[in-house]
Formats: structure tokens, C-alpha cells, sequence
RNA sequence: GGGCGGUUAGCUCAGUUGGUAGAGCACCGGCUUUACACGCCGGCUGUCACAGGUUCGAGCCCUGUACCGCCCACCA
């Protein structure tokens, strides 16, 4: 035969009560001691199979939504690995950045100022002793040196308690290959990539307006944007006209306060009613600036009064009328949020009253923007320039996806990287991407051709990887942008805040003449969108990079398309002209009962371990790889109980099929042949679902003839398993279900690791999850050929008619009956095939046929 | 407003060249059957969202509509 573990390789040591309990942390340990997921890096390209795994955010919580996903991409890998590639599987934390950042400022009651010098002797305020205390005690004011400190120290605490999860969910990762985010390869990686776009002309920094999270005090990408409804109000407002007393326009704005940001008006270029005014110019009310009513396509002659106030900045459309107008700019608004001080009459606008406009304007200096608005609706309710009352309204305000308060447009000098330029590039690329499934494409193209600027990737934050850069300072005090200073790459990685660049001395720091370095660390997605890169040893490890490169998986879930799907594409498109994977299988989200997302503020996530402890890792993972490839799945603890029962059934059958006489045979019986011929049917349906992805198409099949196996096969085949019919016969059906055991064993394992180890463990060498995948090939051959498989569903389906007229006339299973068959002909053919096992599993004492007819009459014995 | 997905039994979902509607759960009834009562056998359950069209034949293909979900855009 040619697969060895059709037969016992040991003694069997079935146990007498087979049970799961205890199965996870006995195989875990085991695999681990084993060295069972242990990377080979002898292997070449063509052997290996890579999966670019997600890193999750260390500074949340592991949810049901995680378990789903990477359940899918261990059953993938399981998979692989058994087809014979050697699996290159890595685990990653994601650490770096704003939600580690908020973590520890919440955990620790801390708050960075990087103001402040190291202090090498400090210690974080005891988190336990803060907790219940009602009142939280104002944050501790931290160096950014000591800030990292907390979040490098935290965040290893909390990847410990992921880790637990992942080896307890079974997750056939190799522990020895973990990265981080924020670790040194991640920054190495991230800081030479950074150059090597910088040499290129890809990455570049200007001066220009961002989008600006005011609480966070950092820019932010298109990317991380999401839109909240939130109440709001028009306002209409008198602009008079400069030099026609009497006369004046009116618009409507949502954001009055932003008047004395005004630098225009605007309306369509086509709009009859103010065709004749453009280019003469309006007073702003309460602060009388001088400003002109311009035409411009964008202006929708629809909404409001068909003038819109053009400001410095209310909207991503005021940007573009600034930039297509040319309009001068006049922010007000400070990065924290609050309206700045502003001398009126001496910032270069022609103001026709200043001490009234500065009157106004000092009302609302040192005001939020939503405090400002109020303030202002007062004093133009006063001055009369306001028609009527604000009129509420709901819409739609863009705010950061993890920030509190509503975005503002400041102009900052920020980094960028190129992507308008690359867009057609791209989509071609997402093209060439196996998608799982396929309908995912629509969404990364989708946010392609919706891209409206470049990729913002510096943020003004401190957990985060620098940007190696420093800058010359001219002498007078101000720095020369034009000209960074950059290393080599040989020195990465650096933190330009302590290291200094090439040429000069630590103490010319901040001195004209001499260096300052920059101060901004990069968004998350700059680093995690170079994951495939950091964990194949790109920079360092040629060797490793050449086995792996460009990797077989990205897993995701759908909602981070846009984000590191999209940046990992463009990232590897312009550091390597490739795509940086072959295939991305795309997960659905975890719903709850009432299809919504499951999340923490609704209060109805179920904690992993909970889950896990209650239905066993292989009946959670069975509910998670029922969910299909892409599919929005409920919560159903119903299907981790089911799993949970297919695992013990595995166990029982196992024991049944080892249990008694093992003398084995060839496999002579056309029941038995039937069935083997049909199992190979099932084995080349699996290994076609798998390869598709569709890991949970390749369970359902699996299952269902498992469940066929044991309730039909088994109880045909019993008493002459037991001898009833001599020893050729029983050795037969001995060897059919060895090698069904052994089948059924290897097709499950991908999905219910801990259970088919264990039996595997009964009767085989080594782990099952080092085993080959199975053949069809070998199982014909164990068939002696292919045979026909209809006998079986013959003999299956008349058990059934005798089944449930012994169910209906309530009486046992083995009350002995006769029965008169009458069917057309092809399955007398096959009823000599069939018909001794089927009188013993029916228990049938007198069978007769009759022709014609369809059907089956059972009577009692007399 | 644009795009994508969905709508099948009380619930969760299969249904892949168009050929008599399926599974599990739940519910009800029965059965100690030398693997398993953490089991087994059986029963009940459907205008396949709606309206047209193509076809000998449509859950499946085409057109349109409704509703649900997601992504994006708009945000005066």
C-alpha cells in the first residue's frame, strides 16, 4: 500500500473513554517540544508556502472577530503544510502607535510631554492602586523617552496574553518567527524603505493643508477618515457689497465661525444671479474684510443660496478653491484646536474698521470651534448680519477614525508618498492578485479611483518609527527643509531626536549652523504596510527573503482593504516592481444575533478564552471555519456545540475502528471497495476546495460523509467486522476503516487539530499535522481499483426504509424482521453485493424480492 | 449619488455547467443498538424577497423593483 498510515505504526493505545478535556494544552506543548511548525529555511521558493500574517493591535483585546479570521488561515496553512510546503508562518504584534499611545495613558494615568527630560529612575504610578478609585487622579506629565518606556513594557505584557490565546486556539504558527511594529527590524525596515523613497522622488514633504485631528495633535491620511453623523445647523448670513450701500448676498453655512477665516466667496460660473458680481468684492460680517465673489465649477447653484464662503479651512472643497483661485490663506485655527490670537489691519488684509473687527475677533480667541460658533452666532444675531435662526440639521461630518472631535484642515508641513501617480499601476496590480473571494477586487479598486491626494504618512506623535531625518538650521534659527540630512543605511536604526547626523557634533543640536532633527514619526500604516518585508528578512537576510518572496497569503478582514491591503500593494509595487503576494483571502466580519458588528461599546463580545474553555478549541474553531471565505458570519455558540460533538464522535468512532481484532486484508468486499472508491471521490473535492480557498466547503463535505461513515458504513459493515462471516471478510472491513480512520483523520485536521492529533496518536508515528495530505490515488489502489460506488447508496437507503418502519411502529433497532423488496432492476444487480451485510444491520430474517414495484415492506417476525 | 454583497424551513446557512427544494440547530416522537445517551432512529417545517423575460424546464441566466448590510463620495 502506499500510504503508510492506512495501517497501526504502533501498539494501539486507544484509551477506554476517549475525552477532549486537557487535549489543548497536552498538544500544544507537544507540537511545540516537536518543533512541529518550525520553519525549514533549507527549503526552496517553490517548496515554501509564506503567509503575510495580520499583526493584531496589542493594545486592544482579542475578540470573537480574530479568532474567526485566523482560525481560516490556520486551516489554509494546516493544509499547505500537509500538501507537503514548507510553511513559513510568523505572528506579528501590532504596537506601534495611537492606540498603544491612548493605552497607556489611560493604563499608567500618564501623559507625554516632550518638553521634559529623561528620567531614568522613573516608575509608572501603580495601575492597581488607581483602579476603583471613582475619581481618576489628573495624568502624570511623562518624557517622551520615559512615554516609550511605558508603551514598549505594556506592550509586552499584553502580547503574552495574546500569544496564550493564539497557542490555545491551535494556531500552527512558528513562535520562533515574531515581529513587532515598533521593534528594530520593523524600523529598520521602515526607516530604509523611507530613504530608499526619498531617493527615488517617491516620498517628499511639503507645506500644505492636512487634514488635523485637533485632540491627537497630528495629521491624518484620507484613509483613516470616517464620516459621523452629527446635528449641526444652517446659518444664513449678510455679506454686504463694497461700494453698493443697501445691497448685499447671502449664504448658508454650517460653520459661522470660520467667517473670519474668509478669504471669498463663490458661486457657478453659470448662475445667473450673480453672474453679473464676480470679481467685485463683499465685506465679511462683523469684521468688514474685503473679500471677492469668484466663480468656480465646484459651487452647486442647488444648495443653499448658491454662494458658498470659501475659509482657511472648512472642508477638503475649500482646499481646492484656494489651490484653483489662488486665494491667500487666513488660519485661525491652532493644531490644538482653539481659535489663535489675530492683531486685525497688520496680517496683509484690507480690513474697513479694525478696531471693530478686533473687537469681534478677541471674543472668540482662545475658543474651541465649537464654543467660537456659539459665540459668533451671538454677536451676529446682534449686529443683524444673521437672517432668522440657525435651522438644524443632521449630517455627515468627516472625523479621524479613532478621534473624538470633528477634523479640521491645517496647514502643516507633513510627508508624503506618491499615489496619485500611481494609481493606474495599482489597479493593474490588484488585477493580477488572486482575490478569495474574487468580488473583493471591486473594493480595493474602488478606493483606488477615489483617491484624492497623496499618502500622508507622518504623524506628530511619539510611539512611532522616526523619520531618519534631520535638517540643517540656517543662521537665523530657522531649518532648511530643502536640503535633509539623511544617513546611510547602515546606521539604521536612528532617532534623530538623540543620534546625530554625519559631519556634525551632538552639541550643535538646535545651534545655527548646525542640525535639528525631525521631529515626526511615521503613521502605522508606513510600517505595517512593509509587514512581508519585515518578516522576510528583506534588508538583512537575502537568504531567508529569496525563500519567501513574494509570499503566497495576505489574510484580512474586508474593512482594512483600504488600508493595508492598498499601502502594502503600493509599498512592494515601488520598492520591488511586484506584487507582494499571490493571492489575498479576504474574511467577513463575526455579527452578532442582531447582525450587527460585534464590538465593545454594545457590550456583546464573548471573550476568546471563555469560549474556548467552555466548547473546546476544535468546536470554536469548527464554528469559525464554517464561516465562508468572505462572509459576514452570526455568532452562533450552537455551531461550536456541534463541533464540540463531531470532535467526540471522532473519538468514539476512532475507538471502534481500533478497537477488537486489528488483522488486516486486502480489501475484497464490493461494500467495502464501494466505499473507499467513494472516499476518494471526497479526497479530490477537499484538496480542490482547499486550494480554492474554501476551507469551509471542504469541511461541510468532510462532515457529511464522516456522519455517512459512522451511521451507514459502520453499522453495514459490524457484524462482519466482528467475524460473523469469517476472517477474510472481516479483515476486509477491517482495512476499509482503517484507512477510512486514517482519511477521515487527515481531512479534519486542518480544522480540528487537537482531536485528530490525538487519535492520530493512537495508532501513528509522529504528528498528523506533519502527515501527507491524502491521494485518491491510494485510496483506489486500497480499493483494489476503483470500484462502483451505487451498491453502498442502495444498501444505505433500504437500511433506511427498514430504520424508520421500526421507528414509526416503535419498536428497537434489533427487532428482527422480514423484509420483501421490490425494485426495478439495477438494484437487484447490486443486491448480491450488499445483501449479507444488509441482513445483519437490519437484522433481517427472511428477504424476498418481488419485480416491479418500488419500495420496501417490512413485517414483523411471526 | 456611485460600487459591492445579500434576501431559500422558526434560527444559522448550503444549493458551482438550468433538470423532482437540502443540512444542522430548534421542536415533536421513538429506541439500552457488544464505539459513542456527549448516543442512535424517525417525524414536522418552504409563494426559494417581488415583478417581468429567456427556456420544454429557473432558487440558479437576463431586466427592473423593494428591503438589509458594507465600502466610497457629497457635506455651503
Amino acid at each position: 500500500m502506499s500510504d503508510p498510515s492506512f495501517s497501526p505504526r504502533r501498539a494501539v493505545t486507544a484509551p477506554d473513554k476517549p475525552a477532549l478535556e486537557g487535549l489543548e494544552q497536552k498538544w500544544s506543548a507537544a507540537w511545540d517540544a516537536g518543533g512541529v511548525y518550525r520553519f525549514d529555511r533549507a527549503r526552496d521558493r517553490a517548496a515554501v508556502y509564506s503567509i503575510d500574517t495580520p499583526p493584531p493591535t496589542v493594545s486592544g483585546s482579542l475578540h470573537v472577530g480574530h479568532v474567526f479570521s485566523y482560525t481560516h488561515t490556520d486551516a489554509i496553512a494546516r493544509f499547505q503544510r500537509m500538501r507537503g510546503r514548507e510553511v513559513f508562518y510568523p505572528m506579528g504584534w501590532d504596537d506601534n502607535g495611537l492606540p498603544t499611545e491612548r493605552r497607556v495613558q489611560n493604563y499608567y494615568g500618564v501623559r507625554c510631554d516632550p518638553s521634559l527630560p529623561y528620567d531614568p529612575s522613573f516608575t509608572p504610578p501603580d495601575p492597581s492602586t488607581r483602579a476603583g478609585q471613582g475619581k481618576k487622579p489628573p495624568a502624570v506629565p511623562v518624557s517622551r523617552p520615559n512615554f516609550i518606556e511605558l508603551c514598549a513594557r505594556l506592550t509586552q505584557e499584553d502580547e503574552h496574553v495574546f500569544e496564550d490565546l493564539w497557542r490555545r486556539l491551535g494556531l500552527s504558527v512558528d513562535w520562533s518567527l515574531t515581529y513587532a511594529t515598533i521593534g528594530r527590524t520593523a524600523q529598520n525596515v521602515s526607516q530604509a524603505a523611507f530613504l530608499r523613497m526619498l531617493a527615488r522622488g517617491e516620498a517628499y514633504q511639503i507645506e500644505a493643508p492636512t487634514l488635523w485631528d485637533v485632540d491627537f495633535r497630528t495629521a491624518v491620511a484620507q484613509a483613516e477618515l470616517e464620516d459621523r453623523e452629527r446635528p449641526g445647523a444652517y446659518h444664513r448670513i449678510k455679506f454686504d457689497q463694497a461700494g453698493t450701500p443697501g445691497a448685499w448676498l447671502e449664504i448658508d453655512t454650517t460653520r459661522p465661525e470660520l467667517i473670519p477665516a474668509c478669504v471669498a466667496l463663490v458661486a457657478h460660473p453659470d448662475d445667473e444671479r450673480y453672474r453679473h458680481l464676480f470679481d467685485t468684492d463683499v465685506l465679511t460680517p462683523l469684521f468688514g474684510a474685503r473679500v471677492p465673489l469668484k466663480a468656480h465649477r465646484l459651487a452647486d447653484p442647488e444648495k443653499g443660496t448658491g454662494v458658498a464662503m470659501i475659509c482657511t479651512f472648512g472642508d477638503v472643497t475649500d482646499v481646492v478653491w484656494w489651490r484653483e483661485l489662488q486665494l491667500p490663506a487666513r488660519a485661525i485655527i491652532l493644531p490644538n484646536g482653539t481659535f489663535r490670537a489675530v492683531a486685525w489691519g497688520s496680517d496683509g488684509f484690507e480690513t474697513v474698521d479694525v478696531p471693530r473687527a478686533q473687537a469681534a475677533y478677541d471674543q472668540l480667541a482662545g475658543l474651541s470651534s465649537e464654543k467660537a460658533r456659539a459665540r459668533i452666532v451671538d454677536l451676529l444675531r446682534d449686529s443683524g448680519d444673521m437672517l432668522g435662526e440657525p435651522r438644524p440639521v443632521m449630517h455627515a461630518v468627516k472625523f479621524f477614525e479613532k478621534g473624538d472631535r470633528p477634523l479640521e484642515i491645517l496647514t502643516s508641513r507633513q510627508w508624503f508618498v506618491r499615489t496619485m501617480d500611481h494609481r493606474e499601476a495599482l489597479i493593474a496590480r490588484g488585477t493580477e492578485l488572486a482575490w478569495h473571494p474574487p468580488h473583493m477586487r471591486a473594493r480595493f479598486e474602488n478606493w483606488v479611483n477615489g483617491l484624492n491626494g497623496d499618502w500622508c504618512i507622518s504623524r506628530q506623535r511619539f510611539f512611532g518609527v522616526a523619520f531618519p531625518v534631520w535638517y540643517p538650521v540656517r543662521d537665523d534659527g530657522s531649518l532648511d527643509y530643502g536640503r535633509p540630512l539623511v544617513p546611510d543605511e547602515s546606521r539604521l536604526p536612528v532617532d534623530p531626536s538623540t543620534d546625530v547626523p554625519d559631519g556634525y557634533r551632538p552639541e550643535q543640536r538646535g545651534e545655527p549652523g548646525g542640525f535639528a532633527g525631525d521631529p515626526d514619526v511615521m503613521d502605522t500604516w508606513a510600517t505595517s504596510s512593509l509587514s512581508p518585508q519585515i518578516t522576510a528578512g528583506w534588508l538583512d537576510d537575502p537568504d531567508l527573503f529569496a525563500r519567501v518572496f513574494p509570499m503566497d497569503l495576505r489574510p484580512q478582514a474586508h474593512d482594512i482593504i483600504r488600508t493595508w491591503l492598498f499601502s502594502t500593494v503600493l509599498r512592494s509595487h515601488l520598492e520591488h516592481g511586484a506584487l507582494p503576494w499571490a493571492n489575498a483571502a479576504i474574511s467577513g466580519w463575526v455579527l452578532d444575533p442582531d447582525r450587527k458588528k460585534m464590538s465593545k461599546s454594545k457590550g456583546n463580545v464573548v471573550t476568546p478564552m471563555a469560549l474556548l474553555d467552555e466548547h473546546g478549541s476544535d468546536g470554536v474553531r469548527y464554528w469559525a471555519a464554517s464561516g465562508r471565505p468572505g462572509v459576514d458570519t452570526a455568532f452562533d455558540a450552537g455551531q461550536m456545540k456541534v463541533g464540540r460533538r463531531l470532535s467526540i464522535k471522532l473519538l468514539n468512532a476512532a475507538k471502534f475502528a481500533l478497537g477488537g481484532s486489528l488483522q488486516a486484508g486486502p480489501v475484497t468486499e464490493p461494500l467495502d471497495r464501494a466505499f473507499l472508491t467513494s472516499l476518494a471521490h471526497l479526497v479530490r473535492e477537499c484538496t480542490a476546495d482547499f486550494e480554492a480557498y474554501d476551507y469551509a466547503r471542504a469541511l461541510q463535505r468532510t462532515e457529511t460523509a464522516f456522519w455517512q461513515f459512522c451511521d451507514d458504513y459502520l453499522e453495514l459493515i459490524k457484524s462482519r467486522r466482528y467475524g460473523d462471516r469469517g476472517e477474510a471478510s472481516a479483515a476486509s472491513a477491517t482495512t476499509a476503516m482503517l484507512v477510512a480512520l486514517s482519511t477521515f483523520l487527515r481531512l479534519f485536521a486542518p480544522v480540528l487539530p487537537f482531536v485528530t492529533e490525538e487519535v492520530w496518536s493512537w495508532w501513528q508515528e509522529g504528528s498528523i499535522h506533519r502527515s501527507r495530505w491524502p491521494e485518491p490515488a491510494d485510496l483506489e489502489e486500497a480499493a483494489g481499483g476503483g470500484a462502483d460506488v451505487a451498491p453502498l447508496a442502495h444498501a444505505s437507503e433500504i437500511l433506511g426504509e427498514i430504520r424508520r418502519w421500526k421507528s414509526l411502529n416503535k419498536v428497537s433497532i434489533s427487532t428482527p424482521v422480514n423484509v420483501t423488496l421490490s425494485f426495478a432492476g439495477g438494484v437487484y444487480d447490486a443486491l448480491p453485493v450488499f445483501e449479507l451485510d444488509l441482513r445483519a444491520a437490519g437484522r433481517i430474517q427472511d428477504l424476498r424480492r418481488v419485480e416491479g414495484g418500488d419500495g420496501v415492506i417490512v413485517e414483523l417476525v411471526s
